[in-house]
RNA sequence: CGCGGGGUGGAGCAGCCAGGUAGCUCGUCGGGCUCAUAACCCGAAGGUCGUAGGUUCGAAUCCUGCCCCCGCAACCA
């Protein structure tokens, strides 16, 4: 293999806060794919991948879990691992924020932003709540109180450090503006400058004192590193850089000598962190730059949003057990656009899995390697007796190479896949035009219909070899199948191979034809399942509210389990009288009512904005739950719920007393 | 007026940045073929590119207003 040079690729590390779904999951595959196409090009490549594991947030849902956050982040963390090894990519190291490495470097490194003046201890000011033991901003607060318990605020202050990044502002834009291509997609770039660097750049707030699950600042135990300047640092400790310049190996290699990462793969939601405070804090550490930044569109899932209470949420590891890996890495590198958002349903996997992997591939492997059974005992030679007709194919096929190449090179994942396939699209053409069962049967074209095998096979097995990037282990497999092996990239430009192989007597299908009607069973098990992890681990039996059924069509209702007199007893209802109604400030959703229930007054929110204008409820009577657990939403506590009824468009209608009755009055 | 993305034949997407006869995959319909996983090959139908204006010889593409959808954000108990 020519060595081209080297090439440093990360994936953004995954934030340990639960198991990844499938569009975290999209991430590693679409850098998998990458790392792997450039090993075949020769490069010497670099590939890494981790978690991220500190954060308030982290120790929220440790303690909710009744586990230390480390025991909590180790579980996750191993959790991510598997997914991406049953992904079956090809990362060279995993990192761990929590790696003790790491964090020695983190604790140097903001040492030295210290010592050297590009971090200051400042002050964090703001209104706090003493009980909240929160600040709040003024816009936050809620007529002049805390949004969170509704109790007087007074004017604080709290020292935090602050990095300048005012200081590197200017270098930033003029690097930005000489390499176009250092945020991808372009689009994205202009929403940066214009949005913050141009504007002027705050200096960050790099630490918090609130809660410790993080980085200790080594000289200020008080505090710990904000967590994105913890988690960028990864890209250069995890290949052992070190702040006082004794760095390893590998970081010389692949950052100091190579000029910097070539490609930080990252969702587009994190791009203001990586395009901007990263490369500063590089600049500050005197460090090169990465070269390319790509912040990649999601994947969705087609019906609405993603939620485990509704059982739509798509695993790799539920998809893998139906479909097997290569068909989802190859839904989630086909089907993911280059800049837009992309779908991702049972229905459209499906389907993918169908019209490409099984009809088109899946197919022509089977009907090619039958018919050298048939017709040549499973033997495969070139009798070199070509037609017209063959030309143009060899051309096509020789020619996918730089195709893909090109594609590639713009990290264009899909439309190479798509090059690939048309490769298989067109072989199967090939065997129509040259209908070698017509040849079978003229004792005179043997020498044609062995040469229509041959090059057949050449070109299954050159299409194989560009997909080992992309689906690995069905690559090999087809290599296999046919009995011989895959071409190297560079050998893929040139239409010929060895010949005189054997293919095997009675291969298995690549890809069995699915049906979606015995998928559905499946389906709905893993909706299930998840619906009932939801349920057992919320604190309450509370009962799924209506408005789950979101697709009216073919989703039949769901029927709840019976329930006892029992379970009737357990909820408090109670007629309430809206005495005050209005809307929420910055939700689009909510009304936040003060109902009165005979004596007592609570403040209740509803998610019914978008219907109902708080002057339809002002002086109504209408049906609650009153013995729910309170709960802030927007900041403001909520302490019952209202009753609706929802139909099938999501037209809801709020329950009242049929004639008037005192508010308080006990429903049941 | 919190931030951001999007509306292109039935479905999922490309084309838009650098205006010039609307493209891909699937589905549908018709035909062909039988080596193959009811697969494969050929052909056809189907879109005034969300809407109203503007710029231009010419707009899916550039500009403005409006409508609708979605994601994020402290959100629907």
């Amino acid at each position: 293999m020519n060595k081209k040079g080297t090439y440093y690729i990360t994936t953004a590390i995954t934030y340990t806060s639960g198991k990844p779904h499938i569009g975290n999951t999209y991430e590693i595959i679409l850098a998998d794919a990458i790392a792997r196409f450039k090993r075949a090009q020769g490069y010497d490549v670099y590939f890494q991948t981790g978690t991220d594991e500190h954060g308030q947030k982290i120790e929220e849902k440790a303690a909710a879990a009744g586990v230390s956050p480390k025991e909590y982040v180790d579980k996750v963390s191993a959790q991510i691992r598997r997914i991406w090894d049953l992904m079956n990519t090809s990362y060279d190291n995993f990192i761990r924020t929590t790696d003790e490495y790491h964090v020695k470097q983190v604790q140097k490194i903001f040492r030295k932003f210290y010592e050297q003046g590009d971090i200051y201890k400042g002050a964090y000011e703001g209104m706090y709540c003493t009980p909240c033991e929160s600040f709040w901003t003024e816009s936050q607060l809620v007529d002049g109180k805390c949004p969170d318990c509704g109790r007087e605020v007074k004017p604080a202050r709290e020292e935090a450090y602050f990095f300048k990044m005012g200081k590197y502002a200017d270098r930033l834009i003029e690097h930005i503006e000489k390499h176009p291509e250092f945020i991808q997609p372009v689009s994205r770039k202009n929403e940066m400058m214009n949005n913050f660097l141009k504007k002027g750049l705050q200096d960050l707030c790099v630490s918090r004192s609130s809660f410790k699950w993080g980085i200790p600042v080594d000289f200020d135990q008080k505090h710990v590193v904000y967590v994105w300047l913890d988690a960028l640092v990864n890209y250069i400790t995890g290949i052992g850089f070190d702040a006082d310049g004794n760095h390893g190996e590998l970081y010389q290699k692949y950052w100091q000598n190579n000029g910097g990462a070539d490609l930080h793969l990252i969702g587009k939601d994190i791009i203001r962190f990586h395009t901007i405070y990263w490369p500063i804090f590089l600049m500050a550490m005197g460090e090169p730059l990465p070269k390319q930044v790509f912040g990649h569109p999601w994947l969705l899932q087609g019906e609405g949003k993603m939620s485990k209470s509704k059982g739509n949420v798509v695993y790799a590891d539920d998809l893998a057990r139906l479909y097997g890996v290569d068909a989802v890495r190859y839904f989630v590198l086909h089907e993911m656009p280059f800049d837009n958002d992309g779908q991702i349903s049972w229905e459209l996997v499906t389907e993918r899995y169908n019209s490409d992997l099984a009809n088109v591939l899946g197919n022509l492997v089977s009907r090619t390697v039958a018919m050298s059974n048939k017709y040549f005992g499973g033997v495969v030679s070139n009798a070199k007796v070509c037609e017209g007709t063959d030309e143009e194919f060899k051309a096509f096929v020789a020619g996918a190479k730089d195709r893909v190449e090109e594609k590639m090179n713009t990290l264009h994942v899909a439309d190479a896949l798509s090059e690939i396939m048309n490769v298989f699209r067109r072989a199967n053409k090939y065997i129509d035009e040259t209908m070698p069962w017509v040849l079978a049967k003229d004792e005179n074209k043997q020498g044609r219909l062995r040469t229509v095998l041959y090059n057949l096979s050449c070109a299954i097995v050159t299409g194989a070899s560009l997909l080992k990037s992309f689906l690995p282990e069905t690559a090999d497999k087809i290599a296999a199948q046919l009995g011989t092996s895959l071409k190297t990239l560079d050998d893929c430009a040139a239409f010929d191979m060895a010949d005189g192989f054997k293919v095997a007597e009675n291969p298995a299908p690549l890809f069995a034809r699915l049906d979606f009607k015995t998928l559905e069973p499946e389906i709905e098990k893993i909706a299930a399942a998840q619906k009932a992890s939801v349920a057992a681990a919320a604190p309450t039996a509370s009962a799924p509210p209506a408005s789950d059924t979101a697709k009216p069509s073919e989703e039949k209702e769901e029927k709840l389990p019976p329930i006892t007199i029992d379970d009737v007893a357990k909820v408090e209802l109670k007629v309430g009288e809206v005495i005050a109604c209005e809307r929420v400030k910055k939700s689009e959703k909510l009304l936040h009512e003060t109902v009165k229930f005979g004596d007592e007054v609570r403040s209740i929110c509803s998610g019914i904005a978008k219907q109902y204008a708080p002057e339809d409820l002002i002086g109504k009577k209408f049906l609650f739950i009153t013995n729910l657990p309170p709960r802030k939403m927007c900041g403001i506590v909520s302490e019952g719920m209202i009753l609706a009824a929802e139909d099938q468009d999501g037209k809801i209608s709020l329950l009242s007393p049929e004639r008037d009755v005192e508010s308080g009055s006990i429903v049941g």
